[in-house]
DNA sequence: CTGGATCCCGCAAGATACTG
DNA sequence: CAGTATCTTGCGGGATCCAG
């Protein structure tokens, strides 16, 4: 509310208000969860019936599928389309909201693709050095 | 989003070979969770003291406090400095890695703050029609 | 002050079976 | 085909006490 944003990065009073409103954990809500991502993504690409995700996405059950279609069209990420023919189809499509998301998931898919290799690496050698403390 | 990025933003292929590795999903099993970006933030404007994040940060536990930050050092997002004094002394410091993380986390906080808005009145139009389903 | 070790609980989420 | 309903479990994470 006060000046919003202009290119200060992050500050610390937005990310500690927990009960406020703290942007990034806001989205990370929304968005850190086991699912979420994969069906934007998804849906970035382009539309896609219900059973299309439900094979596309490995591992994903049909009740978490539902329930996170159901959040990402509640929070106007996603909207739904029902046709009423027979056999019923149903249509996800990613919104203008919905497409906005995917830059920032992107720059995070990049950053991850660039640097998955240094925290591999930092992770095996502190594994390492704790093998050792333990003889 | 019609311009100069040449690179794909994300593929399908990426995303939902779970077993393997997709970026995205990797990064966000990292930082997803509750209190990591919150740490990395905090850390981003400058090395916080133990304690110093402990009450710094509203509502986390001593666990989870030392959870998240072994996480942390353990993928080379974060330094950990022990100064053998007493009392003791310990020091959290981001990595230069770390600190690139800051960039596409910064992204994702830009979006959030523009889009939070627009997300909170499709969820209250979206719960408004479901109500008067409901009569 | 900086943690480690335990105990414990709620909820996220998987499996399965059923329906319009 | 596109969900819903129910049952069940794992584990994330809080509280608390102990230790160097």
């Amino acid at each position: 509310m006060s000046e919003t944003n202009t290119r200060v990065p992050l500050t610390e009073r937005d990310l500690t208000d927990t009960t406020e409103g703290c942007p990034v954990r806001e989205v990370l809500d929304r968005v850190g969860d086991k699912w979420s991502v994969l069906i934007i993504v998804m849906l970035g690409q382009r539309t896609h019936r219900y059973g299309e995700l439900a094979r596309a996405i490995d591992g994903i059950s049909q009740r978490m599928l539902t329930l996170t279609l159901r959040a990402l069209v509640r929070d106007g990420l996603v909207e739904r389309t029902a046709h009423a023919s027979v056999p019923p189809r149903v249509d996800y499509t990613l919104t203008e909201l919905g497409h906005t998301l995917l830059e920032p998931l992107t720059a995070l898919d990049h950053w991850a693709n660039e640097h998955r290799e240094d925290i591999r690496a930092a992770r095996e050698r502190h594994d390492r050095a704790k093998d050792q403390q333990h003889g």
